[in-house]
DNA sequence: TTCCTTGCAAACGATTTGCATTGGA
DNA sequence: TCCAATGCAAATCGTTTGCAAGGAA
């Protein structure tokens, strides 16, 4: 955690957010949890010490000033995790069955294929793609 | 429509469940919009006739019964589309501004690529892999 | 002081469910 | 006839917001 804290109060900071004690503790729990969490996931882990209500304003700034990224998951829950500036570009395996969700780590030549792909299959749609999402689907060891 | 709905009757009847007006004209309007539509998108294409409720429940039928296909946006809404026996296997265009969600199709040897990762980038994870999820994201040309 | 942040409670909105009624095979 | 399907209203539940109090610069 320390040696991400400096960058991140410097990206607050341009935009005038404060890095409070429970901001603080939300990216730490987050960053120990090492996978996309849902609001109550981080909320129960940090022992309740934050209210909800607290904990999604945070999640939402925190995820507006690019610290965080976030995702809705099949289940209709939205999962957080550390942005990909500090995780590295990453793609995720998704549990049909309980909806958990884990990271995977594309190499280098991986990224590339897909990349191409998502230009060849954006080329003469009129969208002006900005970024995929790439996940695999099936049961994680829990579930199968 | 006409032409799928033998095999829709023939699929549900197996599960024993029923093919009503209101599923027929639920299938029929998913049909004719041809992208993936919330509940309240389908609701007032068919004039609201259909109450949401009524709605949803035939959502969740036809989709367990693989007639539909659901997909969670990342604005937290359920859209809904036919499944890909009738569409053909096909990916999305998501504009991150408005939500909307369009279809493209990929060719043979794009699917091929794309379930190549899918089994390198699965490999050892302990994770069984059944599909993928593969969405490009964007500006849709309203949004741009 | 100024303005961001927090906590509590109340509000929201998409989706789900209880229950009595309707309707199709 | 019998059981799935429907409609209405009420309940859920994750998430958001109003507002007054707290806290950092």
């Amino acid at each position: 955690m320390q040696h991400i804290e400096p960058s991140v109060e410097k990206r607050l900071a341009a935009e005038g957010i404060r890095l409070t004690g429970g901001r603080r503790q939300t990216i730490a729990t987050l960053a120990a949890m090492g996978g996309p969490r849902t609001a109550a996931e981080i909320h129960s882990e940090t022992g309740d010490s934050i209210p909800l209500s607290s904990l999604y304003r945070s999640l939402a700034v925190l995820t507006d000033a690019g610290i965080l990224a976030s995702h809705h998951g099949s289940d209709g829950v939205i999962r957080f995790e550390l942005a990909e500036w500090f995780t590295g570009h990453h793609h995720h395996l998704v549990c049909v069955e309980c909806g958990a969700v884990f990271d995977v780590i594309p190499t280098a030549d991986q990224e590339r294929r897909m990349a191409r792909l998502v230009e060849e299959m954006a080329a003469g749609t009129g969208f002006a793609a900005a970024g995929h999402r790439f996940e695999i689907e099936g049961l994680c060891s829990k579930c199968r």
